[in-house]
DNA sequence: AATATTTTTCAACAATTGTTTAAATATTGT
DNA sequence: ACAATATTTAAACAATTGTTGAAAAATATT
C-alpha cells in the first residue's frame, strides 16, 4: 500500500531536479512549484525562505550517505585490527556508497550527486550542510589514511585528499560531458567501470607520498 | 601611458568577478554594470543577450591560455624526440600554465578559474566555449601519454585524464574552503606547494595502468 | 566645419522574482 | 458531533529581471 507522497516531498524532489540542472538561483519557486504540481506559497509555508528548500534538499540524502560510508570505514578497520586497514579499502569506503549510489541509486540521487559537485565548487551555497556532514568524515578518512602512512607528511595528505575529492566530484557531474568529448574515443558510462580505476588511480596518488623525502618526483 | 579602458573591457571585468561569486544566473546585468560604473543599456548594445556576456568572458582568458599550454606540450615533446616525452613533463605542461596564472596572474585570473571549476561541472553553460577551447587540447595531451604508455588500455587513460581534471579543477576554487574544513590542519595555500604535489599525483596515477592487466589492483 | 558614425544616456517595457496575507478547505483530536 | 489545528488556495505585494527605443553626446570621417 503506497500512501500517496505528500507535499514536502513533492517540493523536495521537483527542487532536486530542478536545482541540478540550473543550479540555485537559475531556479524560481514557482518552477519548482509548478513542476511539483502544488501551490506556489506552500513553498514558504513549508520551508520558508528559498535557501531553506535548498539546505532540505541537501539533507535528505547527506545523512544517508554519511552513515553508510562512516560504517564501511569503521568495517574495514576493524577487519584489519591490530593493522592499519589497507589504503585502498580506505578508499573504496570514501567512494564506494557514492558511486554506488550515484550508479543504481534512480534519478533522485543522480540530480543529488549534480548539486554537489555544483556547490563542492561554489562555497556560498554549501554552506552549513556541506561543512557539518562531510568534513568530520573527511577527517576521519584522513586519519585512517594517515594510520597506514605514518610516515607521511600531513600537508601532503591532505592535498591528496583534496585530489580525490575533486575527482570524485567531477565524475558525478561529467556524465552528460563525456559524450561529447569524445567522438568514439569514451566507451563506457558505466560507474562500475570508473569506480574500478578510480580506486586504484587515487591509491597509487596517495603512495607516491608513502616516503617523505620524495616530494616533487 | 596608459588609455583609460574601454567599456568593454569594464564590462567583462566586473562581469568576471560576480560569475565567480555568484555564477551566472546569480548575478543580474544591472549589477554587473553598477560594478562597471556604466549604464546598464551599454550591456546590451556591446554584446547582445546576457549569454553573450558570460561567453566573451570566458573567450577572453581562454585563448592566452590554451596558446600557452600547447606551447608547453609541444616542446616537451620535441625536447624528447625521438622518444615519447616523461610522463610528468606531459602532466606539468597540462597543468602548469593553469596553476601559475591561478597563483600569480591577480583578481581577474583568480575569478576566471573560479568560474572554469563552476561550468566544468555544470555543461548547461559550459557550451561551445569550453568544447571548442578545451577539448582540442584534451586529445593533444592524450595522445601523448598514450605515446609514453603505448600499452595501456585507451579508456583507462581516458580516465585518468578525467580525474586529473575534477583534481585540478576543484583546486582552483578550493582555496577558501581549505581554510574552512582544517583547523590547523591545512597550512598553506600556496599553490606552488599545490603543483608540487599534483603533478607526482597524477603521474603516480597514471603509471598504475602501466600495464593493462593490472587493472583492479 | 559639416557630416556621418559610434557610443552613451534616460526612460520605459512586460515578465518574473520571492514572499505575504487572509480566507477556504482538510485533517486531527476529543 | 464539535472544536482545534494543519494545510491549501487565490490574490496581491513591491522589487527586480533582461531587453528595447528614441533622443543626446561624443567621436571619426570627409
Amino acid at each position: 500500500m503506497t500512501t500517496k507522497k505528500k507535499t514536502k516531498d513533492l517540493i523536495l524532489d521537483a527542487a532536486e531536479e530542478l536545482f541540478a540542472i540550473r543550479g540555485f538561483y537559475g531556479v524560481s519557486i514557482r518552477q519548482i512549484t509548478t513542476k511539483a504540481e502544488v501551490d506556489p506559497a506552500l513553498a514558504s509555508y513549508h520551508f520558508g525562505k528559498k535557501k531553506d528548500i535548498f539546505d532540505a534538499v541537501m539533507l535528505r540524502r547527506a545523512e544517508i550517505l554519511n552513515r553508510e560510508r562512516i560504517q564501511m570505514l569503521d568495517d574495514c578497520i576493524r577487519r584489519a585490527k591490530p593493522n592499519p586497514a589497507p589504503l585502498h579499502e580506505i578508499i573504496d569506503a570514501f567512494t564506494h556508497a557514492l558511486l554506488n549510489r550515484s550508479n543504481k541509486g534512480g534519478k533522485g540521487w543522480r540530480s543529488y550527486f549534480a548539486i554537489i559537485a555544483q556547490i563542492n565548487n561554489h562555497p556560498e551555497l554549501g554552506g552549513i550542510i556541506m561543512s557539518q556532514y562531510f568534513d568530520p568524515l573527511a577527517k576521519k578518512f584522513l586519519q585512517a589514511i594517515h594510520a597506514n602512512m605514518p610516515e607521511a607528511n600531513d600537508e601532503d595528505l591532505y592535498w591528496c585528499y583534496h585530489f580525490l575529492s575533486g575527482a570524485l566530484t567531477l565524475t558525478f557531474s561529467g556524465t552528460e560531458r563525456i559524450s561529447k568529448l569524445s567522438d568514439g574515443l569514451c566507451p563506457s558510462n558505466d560507474l562500475d567501470a570508473v569506480h574500478d580505476r578510480l580506486v586504484p588511480f587515487i591509491t597509487a596518488g596517495f603512495k607516491a607520498f608513502m616516503n617523505p623525502f620524495t616530494i616533487g618526483r
